[in-house]
DNA sequence: TATTTTTTCGACTTTTGGTCGATTTTTTTA
DNA sequence: TAAAAAAATCGACCAAAAGTCGAAAAAATA
């Protein structure tokens, strides 16, 4: 019982890898059993299918995501940075995102937007949290939180996606977050340095 | 040369068909020609591959979704209205939407996806166009009209993706369309009219 | 040790996107 | 109008890749 879901991680994480290096739809399973150094049948005796692989692979994924987003709600933190950390913790990692580039934007579509519809599922609960302590502090000043946090998410999920975004985009943004949110203006400008900070381009 | 032609579009119009009720990738091009009635080569004579029918056919509804939205940008309607009526006619056929419930929302990603991406493309120029407009009589004020014409859009692609979407939704989007164009507070609410009585639950 | 369960193997099947040379039909041209 | 060229059609064939399955090896259990 040990040993078997020690192997169904290892072929998760190698999955995983291949997956973001050469997109889903490109790599096949034949790939994927040849770097783990085992047969076809070991191979479906773990997934169902490749499907349930992808699956499997956003979930440890999400799960991640969700994880570091937990720890920095736990944390004592102003409500503002909270919320700006857990947003910036979803956008994908460095690595992940020079490899991206390797790619034709359209080479992982499948993956992107399954892991998409899963961290807003995932997040918007979490999100709403924080927004709504927000609200009793006075910093923001809102009603239909959920739906509200739910359109953030849905943009900055886009923003980061295209792996470029002007200093523009980032100014309407952030304008966005504040109105939507009803923080005073301003409040919420802090936002731009930290995601144009991070930027590689 | 006409013949050409006009066996590319039935081809294309088959396809079109096939994809929306079936999804892309459950659909093979041995179904697509047997319900043509001609053979492989012919079909590959007309299209490179099964991904250029894909792109070929998300030309087509783009296509007609524009000249739809420029007819709009035509006539002579208050700017308000004329905004409304472009977002809203790129919401999917009522038959689409029937359909595509049929099959699972993860069914058809990736032509879902390409055809939302064109068309933010192609209709953000036409919607900023309505915006200044807008600006001009004083209606909206902002500045950076194009990115956050881009952003709204995306949220309205999404609204609309989900095929729910509850009032709360429908009343959060019309004051972030309010609040991020600079339009005074309910002057758009009659969007939420348009929204809801269009939608068959 | 005997038996049952778990894990592994890889040949085989099926589906499907795509190729290609031959053939027919249509258009152009001499 | 006959010959030549171009456009369109055909379908057998190919290769890649997902998925199956029965048998065998390894591990756990009685």
């Amino acid at each position: 019982m040990k040993k078997g879901e020690r192997r169904k991680q290892e072929l998760l994480k190698i999955a995983y890898r291949m997956f973001i290096e050469k997109g889903y739809e490109n790599t096949s399973i034949d790939e994927i059993i040849a770097e783990a150094g085992i047969a076809k049948g070991t191979y479906y005796y773990y997934f169902e299918s490749k499907e349930a692989t992808l699956e499997a692979v956003i979930d440890m994924m999400i799960e991640e995501e969700v994880g570091k987003a937990k720890e920095v709600l736990a944390a004592s933190l102003p409500v503002s940075m909270k919320l700006v950390s857990v947003i910036c913790s979803f956008r994908p990692a460095q690595d992940e995102q020079v490899i991206a580039k390797v790619l034709d934007a359209n080479e992982n579509i499948v993956m992107h937007e399954k892991a998409n519809r899963r961290l807003v599922e995932e997040a918007v609960p979490l999100l709403t949290e924080i927004v709504r302590e927000g609200i009793s502090q006075g910093i923001f000043d809102c009603t239909n939180t959920e739906e509200r946090v739910k359109m953030l998410l849905i943009l900055s999920q886009h923003m980061f996606d295209d792996g470029v975004f002007t200093e523009r985009d980032v100014e309407v943004y952030v304008d966005m977050v504040e109105k939507t949110l009803g923080a005073k203006s301003g409040t919420m400008s802090f936002i731009a340095e930290l995601i144009t900070g991070g930027q590689n381009d």
